[in-house]
DNA sequence: TGTACATCAGTGAACGCGCGTTCACTGATGTAC
DNA sequence: TGTACATCAGTGAACGCGCGTTCACTGATGTAC
């Protein structure tokens, strides 16, 4: 960790410098030139880290990412069966969502999303969704009970609810992660478990479109 | 309707190109110059109807609201019960943003709210809800069977499902309305009616936060 | 341990661009008599 | 119906600004012998 010419982990706090500035003013509000003053170095040091400010915030999205499951993860790591799990890993989203609203936000904008590096568990949802679509425009009528649904409705509840904090302006009512964490819980506690979470295997991120 | 040199109905013109370019390119595509290169006159000119850019997209923002509002009271005009029309405002709320994603990303932002001119519903669920958060805090649990946790579930399940779409871009998977609608059907049919929505007064419109 | 050199990670000035907004102007329209 | 005038709704050039990105450069670091 030198302190003088170079940084030492630049790389780093030009994503860091990324995230606050999402904070404070959405994804416009992310210039190259604060990003870098925000670190301490010149305006051009960051194009050393990333090609040009759409790959800054890829890479943003990746940390996004990664954050958002690590924290689903260890939420559910204790769970007694997968509906369970299922259900915890929906409410850490709506806590992360509170916790880090930068990071949702750019997680759910679907920009600057890597097509290589999407969530497996997304992307068989999403085509277990596309699929069921396909057949109801066919049949012109889906199965109410389809496990699938199930899965899409938990999914939506707490996607909806993240949003809504998030959109809405926590700071204005003042709602921490704990409040909407107990809120989330209560949720998903009385809409009834999803019938096919165990069949379909569960996961809660977002952006399967 | 004049054609020379006067436009005739500049303002509404401008709103049009507006959002058209949210729709292309998102909030930030819009620019008072291309706003204004659209509707065919100089770059002065939409400074005649609109103080300023914010100005302009707080009027797209109200257009917004009218447009959702309308075609929810339109979709739950022939319903049986207020529990039936609070689901149909729900499935037509989705139906909107699949429309009009233009209009429902400037809906949802958050961004550009005309404080003065909000919803009255949604400011009252809005103040419900806190006051539910308020209550939660103290007794550190919250009722599953609240009528406005049931409202609030049935908020955010159209209110994801939306977003889901929007996002995740339409035009990769091909959905139109009438698949949306449909899949909103299913889920807010299986889902169950919310329990408290006769006491409470429905209405699935946005950003109470 | 000392020296020569290659590579790395910064600097900071400069560029061209599109932006929001202003402003003196002018052509078109509406009104009074 | 005709004329004088006020008001309205455009024009288009100009402004200052912050942006993303480039580039020749230089100080710091790592490696070979």
């Amino acid at each position: 960790m030198p302190r003088g010419y170079h940084h030492g982990d630049l790389r780093n706090a030009l994503l860091d410098a990324a995230q606050a500035l999402v904070a404070e003013g959405g994804l416009a509000a992310v210039t190259m030139s604060k990003v870098a003053a925000r670190s301490n170095v010149s305006s051009g040091a960051p194009y050393r880290h990333f090609k040009d400010r759409s790959a800054l915030l890829r890479a943003l999205h990746l940390r996004a990412q990664k954050v958002a499951n690590d924290r689903m993860d260890v939420a559910a790591a204790g769970a007694p069966d997968p509906v369970e799990a299922f259900r915890r890993r929906g409410v850490e989203y709506v806590r992360f969502a509170v916790d880090e609203p930068a990071l949702f936000t750019l997680l759910s904008s679907g920009e600057y999303v890597d097509r290589d590096t999407a969530n497996p568990q997304d992307v068989a949802f999403s085509n277990a969704l596309a699929e069921l679509l396909g057949k109801g425009s066919k049949s012109a009528e889906l199965d109410p009970k389809d496990p699938v649904l199930g899965q899409l409705a938990a999914r939506c509840l707490v996607h909806g609810l993240a949003h809504f904090f998030v959109d809405g302006g926590l700071a204005a009512l003042g709602i921490g992660s704990e409040q909407a964490g107990r809120l989330a819980d209560a949720l998903t506690l009385s809409s009834g478990p999803p019938p096919g979470v165990a069949a379909a295997g569960g996961d809660s991120e977002t952006n399967e479109g």
